[in-house]
RNA sequence: GGCGCUAUGGUCAAGCGGCUAAGACGUCGCCCUCUCAAGGCGAAAUCAGGGGUUCGAUUCCCCUUAGCGCUACCA
């Protein structure tokens, strides 16, 4: 075909790496991966109150956690770096005495307070607050007066006026702006550093991206950033503005939905693999009726043109439902890995388990292995296990105890309990000479016993549960309960 | 306020002028079963409203409405 593809994700090192950033991520590789094409990591960290390099590292461990590299950027270097924006200032440095020499840009000395005024100004008379081009033409008095009061100036794009900008967007076809509607705008602060408007089109040119897949967010902007490209005479690549994700009352994702971090929900026990399949399925359907896709499946079947408009609702049932398909399909010993950190933290471990105790934990933890989305509910499936103090639930569990056959059921229980071997064919056999003694089957046998043991109505098969007992234990509390 | 984007069930969505309007999650029911979950089977549930265009609109156009985004010396 044509030229290599090459795109990039640049996210700005500004606090948790949110879900919607590694969807964007996600997107950008996968069309990467897709065409053989080249992604590019690069770091936007220009807002120095805000970037750290703390959440440059956050943002760099959960991409690799997700299983997605890159070809070029920080860390792997790559022929068109520095791949952090805030090294890359003596190359800004030079475009911007080029547009100042050829009047594109001006310095604005104006304060601000004084822009502030005038924004308020204009709102209180109804207006749209802007810029309105207060230093577009300062005389050099004018400029000497301001250096004398040691104003440190702004650079300010010169907006033509009457300009249809349009951009040729993948996802929205072509979006048309007037120039009219957007005002002189910065394009190196004060302190000298460039704002993202313009530090975004040089460092996407120089770093040869031809196709800008990000969010919706953005789309706006982008009319700005096409003038910069006019101005420099670059050629714009292809835009793609993917629609946002939504939390559950149709709002912005934010901390009132929950976890939107990576990390957070690294931290719940969800699964790479499960988050990259629901993320996939945020805003992109694929042509078949598949809906669980590894990543080598995903690169194979995705494309830019099945990547929906409309902005997408983060739908946690559905991921929990994704996950689970991945959680259910680690066998014993990944699966203990992966409850581990949460054992730990619910202290049913510390660290310093016998290798007995730590088989029996194994088996404890399986028990939960179908029945978990992800990993911190494996502590609350499993803590029957680690309690040592049962009682019954609630009032309908309590009543299921004072059944009248109920006593002849667990006296004949512990009976017939000390003549075997505890496993669970041995167990299932136990609960089949139990019915034949007592004559009674199903429930009655079965619930009395359980509530016995769990306090609890409901729960795993009991031939699971007994073996992981013990013996003595489920003679302890039948006992407590028949005297 | 201005500009822009978006609009199919509760949610993700397929559809790209003619269909009984896919599928998945969730919900509900049944089966299985000591219980819960899983699994199997089945059900309810969608084209925001109004105008056009057309023989025919979910699909194309316009308006309204709603949601979101941008309008910063944040990205």
């Amino acid at each position: 075909m044509s030229e290599e593809i090459r795109v990039r994700f640049a996210p700005s090192p500004t606090g948790p790496f949110h879900i919607g950033g590694a969807r964007s991520a996600l997107f950008n590789y996968l069309l990467a991966r897709k065409t053989g094409g080249k992604m590019i990591l690069r770091i936007e960290d220009t807002d120095l109150e805000r970037s750290s390099r703390e959440s440059e590292e956050n943002i760099k461990a959960a991409l690799k956690w997700l299983g997605m590299d890159w070809d070029e950027g920080v860390d792997v270097g790559g022929p068109n770096g520095p791949y952090r924006q805030t090294e890359r200032l003596d190359i800004y440095r030079k475009y911007t005495e080029q547009l100042l020499a050829e009047g594109k840009a001006y310095y604005c000395y104006c304060t601000d307070e004084e822009l502030e005024a005038e924004r308020q100004a204009l709102s209180a008379k109804g207006q749209m607050p802007r810029y309105m081009g207060h230093c577009h033409n300062l005389t050099p008095e004018q400029v000497a007066e301001y250096k004398a009061q040691g104003r440190k100036p702004t650079v300010r794009f010169r907006v033509p006026a009457d300009q249809q900008i349009v951009v040729h967007d993948l996802v929205r076809g072509d979006v048309v702006f007037d120039s009219n509607g957007i005002g002189d705008f910065v394009i190196v602060k004060s302190d000298g550093i460039p704002t993202y408007n313009y530090a975004v089109v040089i460092d996407d040119h120089l770093m040869k991206i031809n196709h800008v897949i990000r969010a919706e967010e953005h789309l706006s902007n982008t009319p700005r950033q096409c003038l910069v490209y006019d101005a420099l005479g670059f050629e714009k690549p292809t835009f793609g503005h993917i629609s946002l994700i939504l939390g559950k009352d149709h709002t912005k994702m934010s901390k009132r939905h929950g976890a939107t971090s990576v990390d957070q929900y690294r931290q719940l026990g969800y699964l790479p693999a499960g988050i990259n399949n629901f993320l996939a399925l945020l805003g992109w359907a694929p042509n078949s009726e598949q809906e669980i896709f590894s990543m080598e499946e995903l690169v194979k079947a995705f494309s830019m043109d099945h990547v929906a408009k409309n902005p997408a609702v983060f739908d946690i049932d559905k991921l929990n439902f994704i996950n689970q398909h991945y959680v259910r399909q680690l066998d014993g010993e990944a699966f203990f890995e992966f409850a581990k950190p949460h054992m730990l933290a619910a202290g049913f471990m510390d660290g310093s388990e016998t290798p007995e105790k730590l088989a029996w934990l194994k088996r404890v933890v399986w028990t939960s292995h179908e029945h978990v989305c992800y990993g911190a509910q494996i502590p609350d499936y499993v803590k029957m296990y680690f309690t040592e103090e049962v009682a019954p639930e609630d009032a309908e569990a309590a009543a299921l105890l004072q059944g009248e056959t109920v006593p002849k059921v667990l006296r004949t229980f512990v009976e017939e309990l000390d003549k075997i071997e505890l496993d669970g064919a041995n167990v299932k056999a136990l609960f089949k000479t139990v019915q034949k003694l007592t004559g009674l089957k199903g429930k009655d046998v079965f619930m009395p016993v359980r509530v016995a043991l769990t306090g609890n109505q409901h729960g795993p098969e009991m031939t699971e549960i007994i073996p992981l007992f013990g013996k003595e234990k489920c003679k302890a509390r039948i006992a407590k309960i028949i005297g």
